[in-house]
DNA sequence: CACGTGTTGAT
DNA sequence: TCAACACGT
């Protein structure tokens, strides 16, 4: 037997934040007893598994959440499993009239999202969902022709000339407490059960050393950011070695920030005419927008190529001791080996080095871009379903405004222009401290024998040469 | 956002 | 003589 008083649900996915949250806000004004639930779903069809670095993240994540909720007079309730059972369920314990929400774009969540809200129309409960992690809906932005935009800077127009962004909602002052627990109603499960954490070993020490997670730690970054590096981003934002990018990337993943928050703020400190250096770091959002616009039109970006010509294109099978090189960070290239240390170490690597990265893979090993892509999504804290996949098609040139194929990055020279210095390299690559900055972006060259430094995995011009050669191939098919 | 080649123009 | 730039792949 259902208690008789009526409840209303919000359930949280990739919004973990208490401010600008439609759904919260909504539900909340409604003022009946209010179950904020998170659902860890690893069982619904085609819903991608998190990687090790999100895991982490998400862990830190809900936990802050609840003692945001907490402070508020709420509290989050865990549970884990298909989210449609879970959400079945939980409405016929707590007597639930209402559920919110706020809309995904992936495909499989889309599934998942449409199947709740048939069922609930179907049941007599209201299914409420709202715009909250994207600036402009995937559906709302098509080309003269009525098709999806394939070339960011016309999408990105598009979307700015229609330009009708919303103020951010305020964090709501109090909400309502949860149904009382009767016999009807479940306990949750706990965060430290879902083992979200890694141990034995426990490899996350450099995350915490870095990261903040949880929506505290995300307003914080937004305006140190905004203070501090945002006017000088065209140029800070390509030096690895200083602090010039905002670093919001997994806390935009968890929704910690809104999208709609961070154009507001930015609004607010430029009234009048928005710094050109700013418009490039808002540019910057409207490249995530435009990876979700790609994958809510390619629901398989992450496994097929979006230029179906390139299944054709052949690529070399990596040797177990090749890729392990280039994920360990012993490619002997110092650039890049810096990135992927960076990478391991922190869960995260800079713009300048992840594209250098990638294309040694893609084109110096002519490695295959899913074995990238995979890696990244299990180290990356701010893996996203959307970005992380459009970026490596990107790279490899089989993508939506692509890379072309003859641009393969040259780690040496991206290294002499990019951190000059060597400041980057020395910070993760101790071996190398004691080479000067010149000698340390070529130390097979130095003359100096590096017992602990590996000497180049491939030759330059002749891997060059190779991939050419293959992509030309590809061109003349 | 690569690189080779060719042109230009400052020194 | 050579850095800076334009151009094509």
């Amino acid at each position: 037997m259902a208690s008789s008083t009526e409840t209303s649900i919000v359930w949280l996915r990739d919004d973990l934040r208490l401010d600008d949250n439609p759904a919260l806000s909504e539900a909340a004004a409604l003022g009946m007893p209010l179950t904020v639930v998170y659902i860890l779903d690893e069982d619904s069809e085609g819903v991608r598994p998190l990687g090790g670095a999100t895991k982490w993240w998400l862990h830190h994540s809900l936990a802050s959440l609840a003692g945001a909720l907490e402070a508020k007079g709420s509290s989050l309730l865990l549970r884990r499993g298909p989210a449609e059972e879970i959400i079945r369920e939980l409405a016929a314990e707590t007597n639930a009239r209402h559920l919110f929400w706020n809309r995904r774009y992936g495909q499989p969540e889309r599934t998942v999202d449409a199947a709740v809200k048939a069922w609930a129309t179907e049941s007599g409960l209201q299914a409420s969902s709202y715009q909250a992690n994207l600036l402009f809906e995937p559906w709302t932005v098509r080309t003269g022709a009525g098709g999806p935009y394939k070339v960011f800077t016309p999408f990105w127009r598009a979307c700015l000339a229609g330009a009708d962004i919303r103020d951010p909602l305020q964090v709501p002052g109090t909400l309502p407490a949860p149904p009382k627990r009767t016999g009807t109603v479940q306990a949750g499960d706990t965060l430290d059960g879902w083992e979200l954490l890694p141990s034995a070993p426990d490899w996350s020490g450099g995350l915490a050393a870095v990261w903040d997670p949880g929506e505290d730690g995300a307003r914080r970054r937004l305006e140190d950011f905004l203070d501090g590096p945002a006017e000088e981003y065209g140029t800070g934002r390509n030096i690895p070695g200083v602090e010039g990018t905002s670093r919001l990337s997994p806390h935009l993943r968890f929704g910690e920030v809104s999208p709609f928050r961070v154009w507001r703020q930015i609004r607010r400190r430029y009234p009048n005419k928005v710094p050109a250096d700013v418009g490039i770091f808002r540019s910057e959002l409207g490249w995530r927008e435009f990876c979700w616009h790609l994958l809510y039109t390619n629901p398989d970006l992450a496994t097929r190529n979006y230029r179906p010509d390139f299944d054709r294109f052949e690529w070399e099978k990596p040797g177990k001791d090749e890729l392990e090189a280039w994920q360990q960070g012993r490619t002997g290239y110092p650039f890049v080996d810096a990135g992927m240390r960076q990478l391991w170490q922190t869960g995260w690597m800079h713009n300048r080095v992840r594209m250098a990265a990638a294309s040694f893979l893609v084109k110096n090993l002519l490695t295959d871009w899913r074995v990238g892509e995979t890696w990244f999504w299990d180290t990356l804290v701010d893996a996203d379903a959307a970005s992380n996949p459009a970026n490596w098609q990107w790279v490899a040139g089989s993508g939506a405004d692509a890379s072309p194929y003859y641009r393969i990055f040259n780690p040496v020279t991206q290294s002499k222009k990019f951190d000059a210095a060597g400041t980057y390299l020395r910070h993760f690559i101790p071996e190398l401290a004691d080479l000067d900055g010149k000698a340390i972006h070529e130390p097979w060259k130095s003359g100096v024998e590096l017992a602990e430094y590996p000497r180049p995995l491939v030759d330059l011009p002749e891997s060059r040469e190779r991939a050419l050669e293959a992509y030309q191939k590809l061109r003349d098919s």
